[in-house]
DNA sequence: TATGAATGAGGCTTCATTCAT
DNA sequence: GATGAATGAAGCCTCATTCAT
């Protein structure tokens, strides 16, 4: 079934078989939500079969985390390169930022993890501690550091850092969980640039330092 | 807990009966989520039986309609007629709006449903044409209302209304996702104060007409 | 709902109701069958509400034996009395019971309990006790006294009676039959004098004396 | 009972296990009904747990479907052979046609898939739709090609075929349907001589040319 | 390493029956 | 007599998980 890499058709792959799974546990976390899909529906779809996931994940909220862990925490760790590298006026600082949550998260499936997480971790408070120690809490440092970066050089007036973090990464956040939960019943998508142009504006005009 | 105005089984109440029934459900949906709360569970908690739910609603997700109807939609038109009879300046009934929706629905369970249909309504396609047509598309048009209001005042600059009203609900829906899922786990409050505040402050110079 | 008769609106008829309980019955066990009926339903048709039944008849099986009771036995009293008082050729009676059978029984409602019977009287012990002592008995007889008339007459050849009579018969009760079930699927029906004609041409036949 | 070709719950019998929950269902359908069967009692008879049978047949209906399919299609299709390849008196074929749906469905449990089908389809019309196809129709069509053939060789006398058809069919379906309803609560059992001796003669009577 | 038949707890829903009013 | 809200046993079906092969 699967397409079987030159080395032979029977050759097992043993190292690649763990992130088919989670591939496609992603996928289908993504599509129908954690507890409507059925891990038969993930072996199906990467290729093996009912039993075998159980040989690399002890549960299906093992696979979760697991799934977490692989799709989520490699672009975090891009994202504060981004930062710690960074040389320039606070604006630019912040729309680079904002464009590579969007273009590297928001819209690729990793964004339903998001959703997903949002949706059902509630359940699983194992899930959900790791999920807010490894993605959330670094997430939101680096907004944070990038507010503070444009109050320190007087770009930004001063703010309550904290909170006007909050607001700062909501409209991706929900931008992300849309794509994943109405959105898709409903059929509305959403266009890329009026939204980013929209949020980028009401940022920059609604942090700057006002002259008046 | 509930009154009893007669003693026991037979206490004839159908008035109250489905109301009760209702607000177990909004209870369990928000604190589990909908898939994960057990029809039996919410009749216990409304001190029935099992059977009992299935004499008001005809299935359980009849009952998250139910709930979403009852909880959603009476804030929603207090809403409406909170803008409709409004006179004054732009800030002011932006701000009347920020923090009604989040008195009247943020800071309540009601916030737990909208955590709820974004989570799950993915599953159930009625629900979600249901929600998106009674809660969001008015709550959506309460907002969009307000900012043209505020443009035709000269008050606000000129804007993408539809983008930007995204934009400035996000951080709203956000607060109360935020509330139901890792909030609840992570066992992080919001301090209401600070995040309105700085949630309007954005707002306001994000979306002024700037003199400069 | 019911029209009630001259006597007042409120005039609850006691005397009727039993039988108007079970004029619902029969219709509804007929068309569904007797596990496939909900008594609730059986109580609409009637006017009435769930509990009232129970008033009546202490279980759902006895209100399946009292519509055998009410429906066949008036019937099966009727063929007797007519067997009973013949005079004339056997070829006459017999075209007489089974006309009789036919026109009385078969393309009535009341050809839908034989099927009942038939179809469910296995899981009723009683009710199956019952209507072969009151019904199946008492027409075998009424068939058997019929070939017996012919042979005596000699008229009709000599014979096996017993088993004779169940071949007699089966059409008649296959014609009940299949009005109550494929029948009404298939949507195919009967054509009532093809029918008959067939059947008796084939019993006149079949059963005289040969003069060869 | 079974062979078991290895011990116990792992015994992987892929190949006998839907036969041999068909042939538990058989069983149970015929002696308690479809509706009152369990599927947990067909599972606990064919020896395995409820959730055995859904491996298999995707609900009881399409169970129902099967049994229908392995136990009465097979024995249709030695009919139509039998009758295809006859050559003679009609009367033998005729004989022939009774003799064999005697012996080899009416005095077998297969008898009880009819009295099934009769008390139970109206509730369940697909498989009406299915059973009326697959097995009353090509039944029919024997009965009717043996009359035809009898009238062509001048041996019957002309006559309406398809209703003479249901004429002669209705003595076996009775003697199936007898044997599983009122005949088992009555323990009454059918000789199996007298009944097919009265029987043909009657038909070979009732058919045949006569030349006064 | 991989399979996939089998398990069995658990959820949703139905409905005959009860009984306070 | 009549009502109809409530009960609760019971049935169908799903699916995470196990384990002999």
């Amino acid at each position: 079934m699967t397409q079987e890499p030159a080395t032979g058709r029977w050759s097992r792959r043993k190292q690649t078989r763990p992130s088919e799974i989670i591939e496609a546990a992603l996928d289908l976390f993504v599509e129908r939500g954690f507890a409507a899909t059925k891990i038969e529906d993930i072996a199906k779809r990467a290729g093996v079969t009912r039993g075998t996931p159980y040989l690399y994940f002890a549960s299906k909220e093992e696979l979760f985390k697991a799934v977490i862990r692989e799709g989520l925490l490699p672009r975090i760790e891009v994202g504060e390169a981004l930062v710690r590298d960074f040389n320039g006026p606070a604006t630019a600082l912040l729309e680079e930022v904002v464009r590579f949550s969007w273009q590297a998260i928001a819209k690729t499936k990793l964004a339903g993890i998001a959703k997903l997480v949002m949706a059902e971790a509630g359940n699983f408070p194992d899930v959900a501690k790791y999920y807010h120690d490894e993605v959330v809490h670094r997430g939101q440092n680096l907004v944070m550091y990038t507010l503070e970066y444009g109050v320190k050089r007087g770009e930004f007036r001063p703010m309550d850092i904290d909170y006007t973090m909050r607001v700062v990464i909501a409209p991706i956040m929900m931008a992300m969980i849309w794509q994943h939960s109405l959105g898709v019943c409903i059929n509305e998508s959403i266009d890329d640039d009026r939204f980013l142009d929209s949020y980028l504006s009401l940022l920059k005009c609604g942090l700057c330092q006002r002259i008046d």
